[in-house]
DNA sequence: TAAGCGATTAACTCATTAGTTAAATAGGAC
DNA sequence: GTCCTATTTAACTAATGAGTTAATCGCTTA
């Protein structure tokens, strides 16, 4: 959880997931993106996956990136609830999510 | 948004959000309940309160600190809506905080 | 096998953050 | 006014984070 919030706090970091979010992508094509060296993207995305946020793929000679959608909304979902539990928040979007995922043929 | 989510990153400052969470309470008050200096604290709330996520009241010598939680559901009800665009997350919530809110005699 | 490209690691710099103690500010009580 | 308490500000230190360039690793292809 802890690295969770780490991740997110940086602007670029969350800006990749937006991208993510999107389609998934490899190392080179979000560097490009960035105005940034390739290694400073490369740590980023450490990062992003050592706090369970995407999850990387060696294909060949690329590492495709895609987002892992669970744990940001279990993490979120949990946050919240411990500080506005006046209702149930994020929970639905977790449910549906998981039943998204289910019925997915891909993964 | 960068400011909340920078906010968010530290551990101590999402524990004093779950305390405030709780009750209202006065900066010595929260000092109280951390392993901690008191400047170090009243750092922490600076942040926070810049944040929009904690609001301060000053009565007499004591400054009383309360939770603002329609910021941090924005906030994160819309990055969550950019990176998980499947459905409707935390729309319902604010609708029920703010419904909540209106109905309330305090504040 | 040599060249080239994608990606990461290494080594380093610079700026920022989190914490400290000491001092200042401001209210309340005597 | 003087003292005491609550809180913040100032000044400083130590650790961490974000970025750089150069070097390395691994795969593809000619």
């Amino acid at each position: 959880m802890d690295k969770v919030f780490e991740a997110l706090a940086s602007t670029p970091r969350r800006k990749i997931l937006a991208y993510l979010a999107e389609v998934d992508l490899t190392a080179g094509e979000i560097a490009a993106r960035f105005d940034m060296s390739k290694p400073a993207i490369s740590k980023h995305l450490q990062i992003l996956e050592n706090a369970g946020l995407v999850a990387s793929e060696k294909r060949g000679q690329f590492v495709h990136y895609s987002l892992v959608r669970e744990n940001l909304l279990n993490t979120l979902n949990g946050f919240v609830q411990r500080v506005c539990p006046v209702s149930t928040p994020l929970k639905r979007e977790s449910a549906a999510l998981r039943e998204t995922r289910r019925s997915d043929p891909e993964e």
